[in-house]
DNA sequence: GGTTTTGTTGACAACGCTGTCAGCTTGCTG
DNA sequence: CAGCAAGCTGACAGCGTTGTCAACAAAACC
């Protein structure tokens, strides 16, 4: 009751409730077998004495290290790591799981064994793969196995019997295009984003479709590879723009390309959107911060990694395997870099 | 010698090497009186065992769970808070401890509970404290009376006996300045940053000095109160450019507030930097990849955080404390938001 | 050379949990 | 109402370290 100056023990609930060590352990871990009676006795003691499990004792009495590993590439979008990494400790914190964080630099030839070696100092019991992470094949081969489970955030190819998050980002691509047609725009630069990445093709199979829905024309030389960098975004527009017939409009598969696409376009004295629209992918923070704010693509990053988070925790639990869930949608976010063709 | 399946407790290790278990922790910590001999043969099993300690068993054993945790504001720039945990990581890792980072929202009147929270159940041994949460006066108090040592990033006021990171923002600030008035400015314009930061009234006195250098007047009418995000840079912006006599360059003190700057200038029908020049702090992810590119102060941010983890866990592992580090020197970065008065 | 000091090593008890298993209660079956 | 299964509870042995303390060896001292 006195608010002690060391921290309680199980043994410190157990005397308090009267029950042994053992009944405390099998209610904080929510085991059955507990007579509600009892159940609530103990519950009211650990209250009282502020009782928290001891977490190294846990993992060392049980097997379980209760640690969720994010590793993510180190190049990536800060703000796509933040979001991600605030939703999946959203969900970890409260569950009584430690989110931790490891970066690796691409391309990484002995990324295995770097994985392998955080895995293991860390006690990591399962892991949270954002994309390009769940792309490379070696990754997921290398989780699977040495027996840990994951949850892969937009896979290229979503595993069956895995915990796999989606999101519809072709058809987003799609609305996009869809979009820059409707508003008179007939040849569409498209940029391509990094081969190593799923969403790559995803977000050009979006752009083709809408091209072909409304029986425009399709040409090669409207699209360049890119790397989903700034520089390769301004040396595809710089191409792009050098065409007999450019393009009135340039679709870049993120928001650091079409940067790099705004800055070519204002190197050359087009006015955007003026001359030039153009739209990227992701709503980075820069998006709405640089003139003229950018049209782009919002995922729903943060939901998706509470949910990757949730379902793995889930898993490790020990929970029935749920349903897939349906794919999360993406929203167009218009802005002024997108307009009607003069 | 054959790759054990299991993994290799402390008693394998004492059994190769022919001592006791004691021993092999001796060695292990690097503790004294362990003749070189025995260190050596110990140090053989070690490797060729692939000896590596069980964290939560050493945690149980003995007090010391060797984590250290990054508190930082949740609204801080991604690009800073990515140098942050990188730097910090970067010594952390290799020298066994865990980096647990935890976002806190501000305002938060509950900041001490939270952060007393997150210690007692991470078990953190030390904090790595970033700007803005040294300036706070309740978290460094928070700290001192739970006596968990941390390292304070750019602190208002360092305290001594504790750890200290500095950069010379002031001194920065003032070659920022003294740029401008060598390319001809007369009339410049500032944008305070957040008062709760420390290094707001930092960049403040360095413009001051570099006026008062110059035998430039002060004038109040030019400085503006922001609070580092883009909506108070625009604002600011505002006002400052429908003064009766609009300055000719404006220093924001940083780099959100730049951009919101331009963004207004633009709005406006002015160029930049023809007729305006603007400069900004930080030299965020965007700086560059705004049209035009932003002219601002890059702080070795990667560096400072790795000096403070480091003496962090010199200090968190007993070493004598060292003399206070010199302030870590910013850097004028150049690009085209500023240019000669024409 | 005996005595003290210092250096080196090991035995063993924590540390705070969970897993196993046995024992005691219930409630149910026939 | 005996007999048995299922539900509930507790005793106790780990888990892999570190801390304590005692024992012994080597070096330093008088």
């Amino acid at each position: 009751m006195n608010p002690e100056r060391t921290k309680a023990t199980i043994f410190d609930v157990a005397r308090q409730a009267g029950v042994s060590i053992k009944t405390v352990s099998r209610v904080v871990n929510n085991e059955p077998n507990v007579r509600q009676r009892t159940r609530d006795k103990v519950l009211r003691s650990v209250r009282e004495l502020r009782y928290q499990p001891n977490a190294a004792a846990r993992e060392l009495g049980g097997k379980r290290s209760r640690v969720v590993g994010l590793i993510y590439e180190n190049a990536q979008e800060f703000s796509y790591l933040n979001d991600l990494f605030n939703g999946a400790l959203h969900i970890c914190e409260p569950a009584g799981y430690t989110l931790l964080l490891r970066p690796l630099t691409l391309p990484d030839p002995e990324i295995t064994e770097h994985i392998r070696q955080f895995a293991l100092n860390a006690r990591v019991e399962g892991f949270v793969l954002p994309a390009p992470l769940g792309d490379l094949p070696e990754v997921p081969a290398l989780l699977r196995e040495m027996k840990i489970p994951f949850a892969a955030i937009t896979p290229r190819e979503p595993a069956p019997d895995e915990i796999n998050i989606l999101c519809n980002d072709e058809a987003a691509s799609f609305s996009l295009t869809e979009l820059l047609i409707d508003q008179g725009h007939r040849t569409i630069g498209f940029i391509k984003g990094h081969p190593d990445h799923g969403a790559s093709a995803k977000r050009f199979a979006g752009y083709r479709q809408a091209l072909k829905k409304h029986s425009l024309p399709y040409s090669a030389r409207l699209v360049r590879q890119g790397y989903f960098d700034f520089d390769s975004g301004q040396a595809a527009a710089d191409k792009l723009l050098n065409l007999p017939e450019p393009p009135s409009a340039i679709l870049a598969s993120n928001d650091d390309m079409a940067a790099g696409v705004i800055f070519e376009a204002r190197g050359r004295g087009l006015s955007v959107p003026g001359d030039l629209s153009i739209a990227g992918f992701d709503d980075t923070r820069f998006s709405s911060r640089i003139w003229p704010p950018l049209t782009t693509v919002r995922q729903p990053i943060t939901k998706m990694a509470e949910t990757a988070a949730g379902l793995l925790i889930d898993k490790l639990n020990g929970s029935a395997a749920k349903a897939p869930e349906a794919p999360f949608e993406c929203e167009v976010v218009i802005r002024e870099s997108t307009a009607h063709l003069a």
